[in-house]
DNA sequence: ATCCGCATGTAACCCGTTACATGATTCT
DNA sequence: AGAATCATGTAACGGGTTACATGCGGAT
């Protein structure tokens, strides 16, 4: 049932219910009020992902509202032992050198969901990971820069455009493995 | 016929059949070659998304191959008058602030193709109104940093992450705009 | 004669977008 | 009572992904 993969985007609701049980109304606050709400999700994307997972195994509607009316409309989702287990299995994926950078934000959210859920020194190889499939993609931009020729002004810029931001998430994934490196330990 | 708006992808493929008459297969090439490469469209994407665009009459397939013998099963396509209109329009789009984070990359796209096709003041005015859009962005993030409190460790490190490359970008536009004022005038 | 690269296409499937629909509850 | 907010849903549409299919031309 829980066989077939999930969306990026089902993936990121599993674990925000992993982190604490939610209504598809509490997971679109969530997003309105984070910085991750650049993207709102439609109620026609969030609830039909919802059923979704909830027909996988994943989470399970409890239908208690918790106030004294009992269940009033409201489907507040919880994880399974398999919800978590997959979530826990998406934490823990590698990182794809060559599609690092398409799915660079989405790294950055399974990074923020990694805190209090894996061990710290895990999240740091996860960190050494990332740093690692970036500098392959400075490098690599480096010697197109070196190598192309270019006739025109933009592409060149665009490049150094791409090359610069690059640098930046390498010089953070650094700053972070330092600074996490250095933080006192928590407890999962 | 041409009313209904085109996707990214169409928008590129028109902008790259302006740059120069292809076929798919050749825009398929440009896409391995280029450091746009890391979108490979797939020929299930590619075939009919150029399709739409002759569909909606804004290219045209002219079967002619240029070797000896004649048409060898090669749909080479060149853009029509509506079409070059259409790619004008696209590339003259005013940069919508909200949405200039998700849309990054296309606009880097269109920055490249703006050369030649729209007069340097105009492709200065892009700039600007990028690098406005993304100084609110920042300024935004840092607002949300200094006001919101972290329990965590992780949602802080991935705002910084957030805000370092929002502020490249911004600087690589106040650089790109100051190298291409001086820049020497070309021809469109 | 066969295999590989060129070159275009089709069909199933899935998901996100958009727009609309529906009730219950709280506020004024 | 009426309006706004809470809360969930459905249906149509379009396009991207994947996988498969096809045929020609040149190379070994």
């Amino acid at each position: 049932m829980a066989a077939d993969q999930l969306t990026s985007f089902e993936h990121v609701l599993l674990g925000l219910i992993c982190r604490s049980p939610a209504s598809g109304y509490d997971l679109k606050r969530i997003f309105a009020a984070t910085p991750m709400g650049i993207y709102q999700p439609s109620s026609g994307t969030l609830y039909p992902a919802l059923r979704r997972l909830e027909a996988k195994g994943l989470v399970l509607a409890s239908a208690l509202a918790g106030d004294g009316d009992p269940a009033r409309h409201r489907r507040v989702y919880e994880p399974t032992q398999a919800g978590r287990t997959a979530h826990l299995t998406w934490l823990r994926m590698p990182v794809e050198p060559a599609t690092a950078s398409r799915d660079l934000g989405l790294h950055l959210m399974r990074f923020v969901m990694m805190e209090h859920m894996v061990p710290r020194e895990e999240v740091l190889e996860f960190l050494r990971e990332l740093k690692d499939a970036l500098a392959a993609l400075t490098t690599g931009l480096e010697r197109f820069t070196a190598t192309a020729r270019f006739d025109q002004l933009h592409p060149r810029f665009a490049l150094d455009h791409g090359l610069a931001v690059h640098r930046t998430s390498l010089h953070w994934a650094e700053d972070t493995i330092a600074a996490l490196s250095a933080a006192p330990a928590t407890s999962p």
